[in-house]
DNA sequence: GTGAAAGCGCTAACAT
DNA sequence: ATGTTAGCGCTTTCAC
C-alpha cells in the first residue's frame, strides 16, 4: 500500500500507459483503443482510484457541483437543505454546503469571500443564503435566497414577507391585543424589513398608532434578541403580545417570559416567523408564519439548475406565499373574555396538516 | 474589470511584486518588508482578492476545512449538521458538507468515492455519516457517525441503540401489546441491527417468542419501507403495534395505516427511533426513541478537532444514551381496558422537556 | 492511438 | 527582502 491518496500517476504507471491516456479513459474521450481503455479501467477498479475534485476543477472549470453558501448551520438553513437535497436528485449535480463558520466572525461579506474562494473552481454555481452584500459576480450563476435589501439584480427566491407579517399581526389583533410589540430582525435583510412593514400595515389598518417603544431590534442574534425581548417584557406598560421577526427570536422571547414569570399565552401572546421544526417543540408550541423553507430550497436549486443548463428562466424572482400556523403561544388578550374562537381552533388543525404535508413533499 | 476571478497574479502585477511575495503576505510569512506588505495588502483590498481554496489546498494540503460526507440531505443529517455547526464555532475550522446526490445512485461506496475526491486536498479531516463501507483510509483523520457493522477501527460516535430498541419495545409491552411488529432498517448498519437486538431482548424478557412474520425490512428507503409497512398491516392477524427502526419508516407506517383506515393509537400503536423534528409534526405525534442527533454531530466534530490538533483522544468510541419520548402514536393494546397509566403521562412531559432543551443545547 | 509538455492558481524551497 | 523555480494532480493541445 502506498501512503497518501492514489493519483492518476499511480494508475498510469500500473497500467503501463501515460497519464494523458488515463485521463482520456476517465473522461471518455475519443482516441483510446478499446483494449487500452479496458486495461486502464481494470487498474482503476483495482486501485480504487477516484480523481481529485480539486485538481480536476483547477484545470477544467467544470465540476458538477452546486455550492450552497451559508453563514451558519442553524434550523433555517437545515430546512433549506432538505429541500435543496430533493431538488438535485437525479440532476447529475452534487451538493456542497459551505458554512462560513458560525455566527461570530465578520458577518458582512462572508458570501463574497467564500464565493471567491470556491467560485470559478470547485463549484459550477451557487446559492447564497441570506447574503449581506452581493457584488453581482459574473463568474458563475448565482441564486440568492432571502437576500438583503435593495435590488441586486440577482435571481432570487423569497416569500411574501409583508403579507406574512400582516397575517401574524392581524391574528393578534383579532385576539383583542392592542399593545403588540415587534422584535425586529437583521436590518440589512429585505425579509426582515418587509415583516415589519406588514406589522405596521396591520396596525394602521386598525387605526392603531405604532408605539416606537414597542419595537426592539433582535437582529436574529441570540444575545441581542434576548436583550431586546427582555426590554420589551420589562416595560412599565408591557405589550400583551409580541410578534418576533423569526422563530428563533420568538422562542427566545418565550424563554425570557418564562424567567420573568409571565405566562404564555395567558399573560402574553407570542408569534414567530419561519415555522422551523423547533417551533413545534418549544413550550408552548409556537404560533408562527410558515414560509415553507424547504420549498424555497427546492425552488432555488431548480432555478439554478435551469440557469446552469443555459436556459434563461422567464421567472427569476420567485416569491412564495406564507401561511399562518396557529399553535398554543397565542391567545385572547388579557382582560378580554372572548373565548378562543372556534375558527381559530379549526385553522389550527388545518394549518398543522399543511405543515406535515410540506415536510414530506 | 477583468473577466473571471481575480488571481494572485493580478495582485502581484498590480502591486509590482512577485507572486511569491504576495503569497507570503497572505500567509503572514517572514521576509517581507512592512512597506511591501502594506502595499500588497492595499491591492488585495482594492481588488477584493481572496485566494482560491482549490489551488491553495492542492499545494499546501492544509485548508482549515472539515468535511461532512453524507449520502443524502434528509432530516437525520440536517439535525446532525446543527450540532456539528455549533461544535466548529470558534475552532478556526469551517465546515463543508458534501452530499453524494440523493438516495438513488449507488449507495454502497459513496463515502469512499467522495473521500477520494476530496481527501488529501480540500478537507483536513472528515466525518462520515452512516457509511456503508470504510476502508480505513490513512490520508486524513476520520470519524464515523452511526457506522456500518463490524469493526472498522475508526473513531466513532453512536448511541446505545440496543437499549433504545429495548425501551421502545418495553413501552409497547407495558401497554399490553403482545403482537409487536418490527420494521427493520438498513441491514448493513450496526445501529439498525442493534435496534432489532433490543426488540428481541425485550420480547425474550417477557417470554414472548419472536414471530418472523412480524418482521419486515424497510431499509430506511421510502418505497421499501412503505411496502414493508403495508405487508405488516395487511397480515391476516396483524400486529397491534409496530416498532420501526427509524422515524421516517415510522411516519410512513402512520401514513399506510391511515390509507388502510387503521386508527392510531386506537387500533395500532407505532413507535419510531431518532426523534427527528418531523416526529413531532406528524399525526399523531410520534412516540419515539430520542438519540440526540445534534449531540452526536457535536461530539463527532469535537472528536475530529481533537484528532486534528494531534491529541490522541483517550475515548475514540463515544456512545450516547437514548431516551424514550412518549407522544400520541402509542396507546393501550386493543382489547385491554387498562387506562393509560399516569406515569406514562408524566414521562411524556418530562421527556418532551428534555427534547426542547437538547434542541437548544 | 498515444505520450510529451504546458499550465490551472497557488505555496515552498532555494537562490540572489 | 525579494524573486526564481519547481511542482500539487489533473486536462488539454499538439506532436509523433
Amino acid at each position: 500500500m502506498r501512503r497518501g491518496r492514489t493519483t492518476i500517476q499511480d494508475v498510469a504507471q500500473q497500467a503501463g500507459v501515460s497519464v494523458a491516456t488515463v485521463s482520456k479513459v476517465i473522461n471518455a474521450r475519443y482516441g483510446v483503443a478499446a483494449a487500452t481503455a479496458a486495461k486502464v479501467q481494470a487498474v482503476i477498479e483495482e486501485l480504487g482510484y477516484e480523481s481529485s475534485l480539486v485538481a480536476r476543477s483547477l484545470r477544467s472549470h467544470r465540476t458538477g457541483v452546486i455550492g450552497i453558501l451559508v453563514a451558519e448551520l442553524e434550523p433555517f438553513t437545515a430546512e433549506l437543505l432538505k429541500g435543496a437535497g430533493r431538488a438535485v436528485e437525479g440532476s447529475g449535480y452534487e451538493l456542497m454546503v459551505y458554512a462560513a463558520g458560525g455566527p461570530g466572525i465578520e458577518r458582512v461579506g462572508w458570501e463574497r469571500r467564500n464565493l471567491s474562494r470556491l467560485g470559478g473552481t470547485l463549484i459550477d454555481g451557487a446559492i447564497l443564503v441570506a447574503p449581506t452584500v452581493v457584488t453581482p459576480d459574473d463568474t458563475i450563476p448565482l441564486v440568492a435566497v432571502d437576500p438583503h435589501r435593495g435590488r441586486s439584480g440577482l435571481p432570487m427566491v423569497n416569500s411574501d414577507n409583508r403579507a406574512g407579517g400582516r397575517a401574524a399581526t392581524e391574528h393578534l389583533l383579532a385576539l383583542g391585543h392592542r399593545r403588540i410589540g415587534f422584535l425586529a430582525g437583521r436590518p440589512d435583510l429585505e425579509s426582515a424589513e418587509q415583516r415589519e412593514a406588514g406589522y405596521r400595515d396591520a396596525l394602521a389598518a386598525h387605526g392603531i398608532p405604532v408605539d416606537p417603544a414597542l419595537i426592539e431590534v433582535g437582529g436574529y442574534e441570540q444575545e441581542r434578541a434576548e436583550r431586546a425581548a427582555r426590554a420589551l417584557l420589562t416595560l412599565p406598560d408591557r405589550p400583551t403580545a409580541v410578534f418576533a421577526a423569526n422563530d428563533r427570536s420568538a422562542i427566545e422571547t418565550l424563554e425570557i417570559a418564562r424567567t420573568l414569570g409571565i405566562s404564555v399565552p395567558g399573560e402574553l401572546s407570542v408569534v414567530g416567523f419561519d415555522n422551523i421544526p423547533e417551533s413545534v417543540m418549544c413550550h408552548p408550541p409556537l404560533t408562527t408564519v410558515d414560509q415553507f423553507i424547504q420549498h424555497m430550497g427546492f425552488d432555488a436549486v431548480e432555478l439554478l439548475l435551469r440557469m446552469l443548463a443555459g436556459k434563461t428562466p422567464e421567472q427569476t424572482h420567485l416569491t412564495r406565499p406564507t401561511t399562518l400556523v396557529v399553535r398554543q403561544s397565542s391567545g385572547t388578550a388579557p382582560g378580554r373574555r372572548a373565548p378562543r374562537p372556534a375558527k381559530v381552533a379549526a385553522a389550527r388543525s388545518r394549518t398543522t396538516a399543511t405543515v406535515a404535508r410540506a415536510a414530506r413533499a
